[in-house]
DNA sequence: GACTGGCACTCTGTCACGGGGAGTGCCAAG
DNA sequence: CTTGGCACTCCCCGTGACAGAGTGCCAGTC
């Protein structure tokens, strides 16, 4: 038994029906909104397939369908095309990005107009420091025996950490290493790096090599075992519209996971595939989100990927819009690294 | 007519009891948890007073008695002492804020902290700008036509900001400007500064005075004007706890205040006096947060305030010992950053 | 063979009703 | 001023009845 043409229409009326008025749909009202062209019976028989398949089902007897998780993945997959962004998204797209003076500030726009256009919980990261390259180091000194460590990517990320010195040392020495460190690891991939600060400490005159050494841990702590991504997020207010009907009746899970960077990072920083993707209900591995979707992208200048966005909702959302949403905003971003 | 000494004892019973069980309190079961003394009628009689006084009101006829907010202002004033902390609570505090490695370390730590030993929604401020000095500034060559300005502050707080430069620039002239800026601005308080960026493009030689002034007003910008004030914000979730009785059913306009850096700002931000502030319910000015109480205090190390933290809950919260954890916490992180 | 109209059935949501319970206000007495 | 007693109010909760929506199935039609 498959699923011939007319049972995927229902399947993709049921769909939008429910997405729009949050209430189960019937065979009746069906045909009276969607041109089917056949009667409520027949349309009820479809739905008894598509409810046995998995793709639909009844809250209770006698009450209309609702999607299952299933029921989406197929609309997402087969029945759906991405919409046109309209140009008032487009225009308030640029309009909202323009006039970024940071990369700080560029996060903290994209991830409040991701979360206005859809409407949604939004989260950017940051560019991701294993993905980007050095482009300078700054070595200022705080006291004799204290360094701040100043790194600038290549994306516009600023790192800073203190370095907690053996013993004190000289204005000009600080010159010198913040040289030496240069010379050896501007415009460097993150990546190569650790086999590079090894190699300063080993070419280093003995004198100083405690100096460096202790430079040198902080450095590759900086760069790549603590490689700190981080996050911003807006819009959880949006997961209170809808009432308690999403979410099966708290909050408190999904906040929860919200709250924990790491889950956040899962969600969005799984980049291999330059496409666009989606995660409904069950298919989230975290606990707390099995009622949420999530629909994530990575972004980056021209076709390299440096971050992950995305957004976070009920599993009864509008798939096709936030789809288009994510993968424009996520082209915007990137354009605009691009131009640094 | 006014509050003696038991009726004000009876107010205290009413609000701890109410803060514990959410229950409106009854005189029965008041008289049986406190050693009062006297009779439910007795008790009853006082009822009637200090709810015609304003400090309690009935949901309903015949239903227990609940703390109003000028009930809550009376106990947070006259009727508790703050809690002291429990050995388990100041160690909590300790392990937690060691080993933070920098100033966001820091904050993030501080807020996630707090969050977890009040329950509650946790607030901190970076430390403000406008409180700082500038330790140093840094510029560092993005093409020829860009600099990347990059100012560190005592506070250990890194800002960086993107220079569009009028024409090329060689490096030579960039460690002469760097020199220029670094000698007029380092260990200036950020109000001091405009004068000094001001008197900076006055003096420089005319062939490179356009430089200087693109350079001088994205400074102004950085120091003063936009002088950004960055926020962590942690323990949404436990919004959710005693489900939808505390905030009026919806905890949307909470949600959407914790969203405005400006609100939060104005809750934690106010830092005249140096003692802790607590405001409850109809006292917080923003309308969204009618139903919420906030109870903050700045930190900084010594006796100086560098920035705000708090916490954000329902009106019906333990103040004696959330006043008592803000304070500590807010110690405690003054001592780290004087460490520094 | 696929579609349709009709019909009986099931389940929900809601409303009215009523009793139990908690708590109050008031009064008269100590 | 305090206390015990008592009548009263109102919430909460379980019950039952009812309308409405929607289904499943069957027999008839094209």
């Amino acid at each position: 038994m498959s699923l011939d043409d007319r049972k995927l229409e229902v399947l993709r009326a049921i769909v939008e029906d429910y997405v729009e008025t949050q209430e189960p749909v019937g065979s009746k009202a069906l045909v009276e909104r969607h041109q089917l062209g056949v009667s409520p019976a027949t349309v009820r028989n479809d739905m008894a397939v598509l409810e046995e398949e998995g793709y639909i089902r009844q809250p209770h007897t006698s009450a209309g369908r609702v999607p299952t998780d299933a029921g989406y993945r197929l609309f997402v997959d087969r029945l759906s095309k991405v919409k046109a962004l309209s140009p008032a998204e487009r225009r308030a797209i640029e309009r909202f990005l323009i006039g970024a003076v940071d990369l700080d500030d560029v996060v903290h726009r994209t991830v409040r107009l991701l979360a206005q256009l859809t409407r949604q919980v939004a989260v950017v990261q940051y560019p991701s420091l294993a993905r980007s390259s050095v482009r300078h180091l700054e070595l200022v000194p705080i006291s004799t025996t204290r360094l701040m460590l100043v790194m600038i990517t290549d994306t516009g990320r600023v790192e800073q950490r203190l370095v907690e010195l053996p013993g004190p040392v000289a204005s000009d020495d600080v010159l010198d290493l913040r040289r030496k460190v240069n010379e050896k690891l501007a415009g460097q991939r993150m990546s190569d790096t650790p086999p590079l600060v090894q190699g300063l400490v080993d070419e280093c005159a003995p004198d100083r090599r405690n100096t460096m050494a202790c430079l040198a841990s902080v450095l590759l702590e900086t760069l790549v075992e603590r490689s700190e991504e981080r996050l911003a997020l807006a819009g959880t207010a949006n997961l209170t519209r809808g009432g308690v009907l999403d979410f099966q009746g708290t909050l408190r899970p999904v906040l929860e996971a919200l709250e924990e960077e790491v889950i956040l990072l899962k969600l969005i920083g799984d980049l291999e595939p330059s496409t666009t993707r989606v995660r409904i209900g069950d298919e989230n591995e975290i606990d707390n989100l099995r009622s949420a979707s999530v629909v994530s992208t990575g972004y980056g200048p021209g076709a390299t990927i440096v971050g992950g966005l995305g957004v976070l909702g009920p599993t009864r959302m509008d798939y096709p819009g936030t789809i288009a949403t994510v993968r424009a905003v996520a082209r915007y971003v990137g354009d605009l690294l691009a131009q640094n």
